[in-house]
RNA sequence: GCCGGGGUGGCGGAAUUGGCAGACGCGCGGGACUCAAAAUCCCGUGGCCGCAAGGCCGUGCGGGUUCGACUCCCGCCCCCGGCACCA
């Protein structure tokens, strides 16, 4: 009888054995076999819970399969430790961010050692550290010289409940990503990165990305959100000046009835006359005043006033009014449109409203439009033009608008253009836990940027001054111009954390460089990531990002690729039941009796399945599970709950389920373990094997065919299985052989046991470990070589071939291997075989798939 | 509305150049061990009919192609994610 599996014992004992052993530091100077994997770093908000680990843990097994099969890897680990909520928690602790972000990462280093997660540690960074964030505000000069980063006046996002300005790509549905806030606009002087300088190639250069997940590539696509169309101005009648727009219809020119400008929109004041100005100044202050949420609503009515003023089309000479209204929006196109209520929709309903002329000069085939009488706008580009001057009378499509873009090119009042729906990145931020920005406003010298050898701009070292940022520490934005030496101001803002993460795979090569952001040559020969792995809510964010650097570093001549990441895969989330009581509110999962009342009242209680968080109270913290289960049973569960790219619920009776194996697993070797060290060294032959021991045999190599396959391509869920049903095969051989272990083939034996040891070792590290030495091993398993298949195992001798009537299963033989290939005795034998079932009815036909099937059509 | 992904037992999920649907695990039922329970082990487990042998039905719905469809085609429904008054 074996010992209890004793799992606080065995990993305790190999816990800090890998990392001692150095086995997760590569040799940078070799290349050769030079393997780049990279798990998204974490933010260290307060400890992981076990949905971190579905990131940790699957990286980590596929590190330790990579080195076995003889890779050098490269798997470093860091921390995205500037941010809100350490001034938030700050705030409400009391502590500085700084403490409580280090006071985390201790914590985060505990729990990855806990789960066997190892990284090479020297690497490790936190972007806190002014070590680090020198050079962001490096980076920042490099773009700033470069016309990459710039400053501007404009209507930003504003979150009031962070007390700061918002990127355009951290606000979802009109709220603040982080805190839900509905936001709100403001009109700042801010910092942009020109990420649109770089829209065309961020949107091409997905079609590189043959290894991205679709849906990732489908969201960087919609968010660049390309059109094509063109500029056309309008003159102003009665003043100078001209209104610029952008349509992607310029085929419908004559159509259009009147003008709309944004609310927002610097023409709207010069050009309103007097006698409505009262009127247009209540509607835009309307408008301005109200939070995205609602201005984006879909549904709501068409609203907006008239300015006075009149401008020319340019195609026809006419005379058409401009109105303001904010179904049209200042951050897209010019901020002012060209309505041509017959072939727009959102026109068409404006028209509607205002009583404006509706003017089709688009006619379909099937019907003929009125303006008068339409319902709705007949926005397809198929019919014939009509009322179009010129044009009237071509077909409309694709090659007319291109004719009127060439008209308009000629004569001078538009162009070609294309348009997108990405904006250039706001970075800046009215916070204190941040990169500071480099930049000094002097008055006589204007914007000024600090000098490379005067970085790191520091942090301030201060207490913590609760919800204050830098503009009220005079001690640190009162300095001297570099330029001039005279007094001078500091930007008080820091930079958006996005930045951080945005070139942080390039510091792993060198982290500790003091002389330079990254060393290129190391950059360059281990970059691209081969293996990129992270949650998909940085689909757009961080990955969009860290493209823009990556070329913009490119361009700059300090790497030679396109693109940071080759592979990128996106783990699910491990959700859990949350529970809540009428009257207690959230219970914390911990505290909830089996049959789900609340333990205050005893009322049933509402569950639901979400996301792990606190405030929901369903975190489980890996600490428990380890405690009770072990980590490899953890390890184990994770991988098996389902594909690793889904969404998936974690249960107790699953990481029971997870926790049984690692015992069968744990009983079967300890009880046959003599037989494997005492078995002879010596090959199996497949020959020579009898009949159990050849199905053994074959088995142990399709799985290890299976396991391998299925871990290359991140399905560790059917791996695991495939290592369950290899346990299974063992344990049926072994009863086969009643249990007499003189009766096992030892080589064979041997063979199987270790193979498995070896391939269950990247999921169950600490266990393998301790199997491996068990079975008479002093080396270690992550100095084995991962089992590879015997070509010769996997031949079958014999084949199962189906009968089937009309398609449906009757029957099945087994015929050596040579005949299943044979039709004709196969169709031979079937008909024999199921004769009984054919009587009386006729044999049409007979379908045979060699070494498969053969199926018999009837009647 | 547009784009992407998906829908298979009580549950998580396997299976695709069209060829045995439900691997593996959970749960459940039965048995062994035990004074008893837990743990462990063994057997069973898609539904319906049948004592059984066996039969019928079954991969969101409706059609189609095919000897044969979870898999391919056409038309729908539902769920998840992204974008959305983007001109």
């Amino acid at each position: 009888m074996a010992p209890r599996y004793d799992f606080k014992k065995i990993e305790a004992k190999w816990r800090d054995f890998w990392r001692e052993k150095g086995f997760f530091k590569p040799d940078l100077r070799d290349t050769q076999r030079k393997f780049y994997y990279l798990n998204m770093f974490p933010y260290p908000s307060g400890e992981m819970h076990v949905g971190h680990g579905r990131n940790y843990i699957l990286g980590d097994a596929y590190c330790r399969y990579l080195i076995m099969r003889g890779y050098n890897v490269l798997n470093p680990m860091g921390y995205d430790a500037f941010g809100l909520p350490a001034e938030n928690a700050a705030i409400e602790r009391g502590v500085h961010p700084r403490d409580w972000t280090y006071r985390n990462i201790e914590t985060f280093r505990r729990q990855f050692r806990l789960w066997g997660v190892e990284f090479d540690w020297d690497r490790e960074i936190a972007t806190c550290e002014p070590e680090y964030y020198k050079w962001n505000q490096w980076l920042f000069l490099q773009f700033y010289k470069r016309g990459l980063a710039y400053r501007k006046d404009a209507w930003v996002n504003w979150c009031p409940g962070c007390e700061t300005v918002l990127a355009n790509e951290q606000v979802v549905e009109g709220e603040c990503e982080r805190c839900g806030t509905p936001v709100t606009k403001k009109k700042l002087t801010q910092w942009f990165f020109k990420i649109t300088a770089y829209a065309e190639e961020l949107l091409n250069d997905l079609e590189k990305l043959e290894h991205w997940p679709e849906r990732v590539k489908t969201m960087q696509r919609n968010w660049i959100g390309r059109s094509e169309g063109a500029l056309i101005r309008f003159p102003l009648v009665d003043c100078d000046g001209v209104i610029e727009v952008f349509t992607t219809r310029p085929d419908t020119i004559y159509g259009a009835t009147y003008m709309v400008l944004a609310p927002e929109h610097p023409l709207v004041d010069q050009i309103t006359t007097p006698e409505r100005r009262d009127e247009v100044r209540r509607y835009v202050e309307r408008a301005i005043a109200e939070s995205e949420i609602q201005r984006q609503r879909v549904d709501r009515p068409k609203t907006g006033v008239f300015t006075g003023a009149y401008a020319i089309n340019p195609a026809n000479g006419e005379k058409i009014p401009v109105w303001v209204a904010d179904y049209v929006l200042m951050t897209y196109g010019t901020g002012a449109i060209m309505a041509v209520p017959a072939h727009d929709q959102r026109d068409f309903e404006f028209a509607k409203a205002y009583g404006l002329p509706i003017v089709p000069v688009v006619q379909p085939e099937d019907r003929e439009l009125d303006g008068a009488t339409m319902t709705e706008a007949y926005e397809e580009k198929k019919g014939v033009m009509v009322n179009s001057g010129p044009f009237t009378g071509l077909p409309a499509g694709p090659e007319t608008i291109q004719k009127f873009i060439e008209h308009f090119e000629r004569e001078g009042f538009g162009q070609r253009h294309v348009s997108y729906r990405l904006r250039d990145w706001l970075i800046s931020r009215q916070r204190y836990w941040g990169t500071p920005i480099p930049i000094v406003y002097c008055e006589k010298c204007g914007t000024v940027p600090v000098p490379e050898d005067q970085l790191p701009v520091l942090l301030p070292e201060v207490e913590f001054l609760g919800k204050k940022g830098l503009a009220e520490i005079p001690a640190f934005y009162e300095t001297q111009c570099p330029k001039c030496g005279g007094p001078a101001k500091r930007d008080t803002d820091t930079m958006d954390t996005f930045v951080d993460s945005s070139w942080y795979y390039l510091r792993y090569l060198s982290p500790h460089d003091d002389e330079r952001i990254f060393d290129p040559e190391l950059v360059n020969a281990w970059l691209p990531v081969d293996q990129y792995v992270g949650g998909v809510e940085h689909a757009i964010l961080h990955l969009l990002y860290s493209r823009f650097v990556t070329k913009a570093l490119r361009d700059m001549g300090l790497v030679n690729f396109d693109e940071p990441f080759a592979r990128l895969f996106t783990q699910g989330m491990i959700t859990h039941k949350a529970y809540r009581c009428v009257e207690h509110g959230w219970i914390h999962v911990k505290e909830v009796p089996e049959d789900e009342t609340c333990p205050h009242c005893g009322k049933p209680l509402l569950t639901e399945v979400a996301k792990m968080s606190k405030s929901k109270k369903n975190v489980v913290p890996p600490d428990d599970i380890i405690e009770r289960y072990g980590a490899d049973a953890e390890r184990l569960y994770t991988l098996f709950m389902g594909p690793p790219e889904k969404d998936i619920e974690w249960t107790e009776e699953g990481i029971r389920g997870a926790y049984r194996y690692v015992n069968r697993l744990w009983a079967l070797v300890w009880d046959y373990q003599d037989v494997v060290r005492q078995a002879p060294d010596e090959p199996v032959r497949r020959e020579a094997l009898p009949p159990r021991e050849k199905q053994l045999w074959r088995v142990l190599n399709e799985k290890i065919k299976a396991v391998t396959e299925d871990i290359e391509g991140f399905r560790f869920n059917t791996a695991i299985s495939a290592l369950m049903e290899l346990t299974n095969e063992l344990h049926d051989y072994i009863e086969h052989h009643k249990g007499e272990r003189e009766r096992l083939h030892g080589p064979l034996f041997k063979r199987a046991v270790e193979a498995l040891i070896l391939m269950v070792s990247p999921v169950t590290p600490f266990i393998a470990e301790e199997l491996w030495r068990l079975v008479g091993h002093e080396d270690a398993v992550l100095e084995q070589r991962w089992p590879e298949p015997d070509p010769d195992a996997l031949i079958v001798e014999e084949r199962e071939i189906v009968i089937q009537i009309n398609g449906k299963v009757r029957d099945r033989m087994t015929v050596p291997a040579p005949l299943s290939e044979d039709r004709e005795q196969l169709e031979k034998l079937a008909l024999e075989r199921v004769q009984h079932r054919l009587d009386g009815k006729r044999v049409q036909r007979v379908i045979v798939v060699p070494g498969k099937l053969v199926n018999i059509v009837v009647e």
